[in-house]
DNA sequence: CAACCGTGGGC
DNA sequence: TGCCCAAGGTT
């Protein structure tokens, strides 16, 4: 067990590789629903979905979204409130505001039609090195590796690379690697098939090396190391956040949401109103002044919180009280901050964490 | 480079 | 419960 910088083929037969990996791709690959034609925006849409999400979650989503902007153009004209919502509930709402940027560009810039160079690709907002080469491998056909955490695991064992894949530094190796064993007859089908590979078989846990199609040619399973390989060192533990919310209504009963702002943590989300906790005033107090100072609502709130509720990000945990309110005074709508019925609350994109307070206020009554 | 940026599922 | 994991990108 040896490390190695650059990657040793000595004795590594690419081409049977290649042709052991693509049949098994073209027997065995899943039909999915970004699979039935190769419109590099439907490509586009779905890199940008299945970033750090699972196929089985994307389905649904992806579907949703064609029906909803079925073409390029479709995307490029709609609103971002409504662009929104059509992720809600996916997580890295970032993606959606640059995946629409971007899609405006190609309109404009480009007349409709994603550009087919690396350089103009990897431009374009929200596309990294492994979307932009997914994008030009997929739908343009070019030998351009696609790199994500399928490729490296599956690579790390196939080809005994030591390095710590968590290192950004790490991912270079790898694109190296693929751009010598990439299939310059079927660079899509090619890289596919090593994500496929890793999403079936060649799995994080128990990889299955006896179903494996190129297990022949894979070190890891000839040395016993396919259990420790990939290295990859952990992650940090998550900061806590103490919150109180309220579920503010007027004498109509309507509810008070306020808008996020357009930058950082689930940026331009509605949600209801919110602040940290402070550790020496009490909460009900806290948000009672912050609701006052920030938007000029006078509030009566309950004594008690009705619900607790916890909400663990990749980084950092909200842990939040919500207290029922009243409002007293009549609040003037913003674009920050609104005063809807209770029906049209469904309307607007909320992060799972108040999507759980909306569902504990209803249960309520 | 490290930190930031969501969510749901598996064990 | 807690931690890891999943077709990453931006700052």
């Amino acid at each position: 067990m040896e490390k190695n910088l650059p990657i040793d083929f000595t004795g590594f037969d690419i081409h049977a590789f290649q042709k052991d990996l693509i049949s098994w791709f073209e027997r065995e690959m899943r039909d999915l629903p970004w699979r039935r034609d190769s419109d590099p925006y439907k490509i586009w849409v779905s890199e940008i979905m299945l970033q750090q999400t699972r196929v089985d979650t994307v389905i649904p989503y992806f579907q949703r979204f064609m029906e909803k902007f079925p073409t390029l153009e479709a995307l490029a004209d709609a609103d971002e409130d409504e662009v929104l919502k059509e992720w809600e509930g996916l997580g890295y709402y970032s993606r959606v505001r640059n995946l629409h940027t971007a899609v405006k560009e190609v309109q404009e810039k480009y007349g409709g039609t994603v550009p087919k160079t690396p350089k103009e690709v990897a431009k374009l907002k929200g596309v990294g090195p492994y979307t932009a080469g997914a994008i030009l491998s997929i739908a343009y056909g070019q030998p351009e590796p696609a790199v994500d955490g399928n490729v490296m695991r599956v690579l790390s064992r196939i080809l005994s690379v030591w390095e710590d894949i968590a290192k950004p530094s790490s991912r270079k190796i790898f694109e190296d690697a693929v751009r010598k064993l990439i299939s310059h007859e079927n660079p899509s089908f090619f890289n596919q098939a090593l994500m496929e590979l890793g999403a079936l078989v060649c799995t994080s846990k128990s990889p299955s090396c006896l179903l494996c199609p190129v297990r022949d040619h894979c070190r890891a399973f000839a040395e016993g190391t396919t259990e420790v390989l990939p290295v990859k060192s952990k992650g940090k533990k998550q900061k806590q956040i103490q919150l109180a919310a309220a579920v503010l209504e007027d004498g109509d009963g309507r509810i008070v949401i306020h808008k996020r702002p357009g930058k950082g943590l689930l940026a331009n989300m509605w949600e209801f109103v919110q602040t940290e906790e402070s550790s020496f005033l009490p909460a009900r107090q806290v948000l009672k002044d912050y609701l006052s100072e920030e938007f000029g609502i006078e509030a009566e709130l309950e004594t008690d919180y009705f619900t607790e509720i916890r909400h663990v990000f990749t980084h950092l945990i909200w842990d939040i009280r919500v207290y029922r309110g009243k409002i007293k005074n009549r609040v003037e709508g913003t674009d920050e901050l609104k005063c809807v019925p209770a029906w049209e609350i469904e309307k607007y994109a909320f992060p799972v964490s108040h999507q759980k307070i909306w569902k504990a206020y209803r249960a309520l009554k």
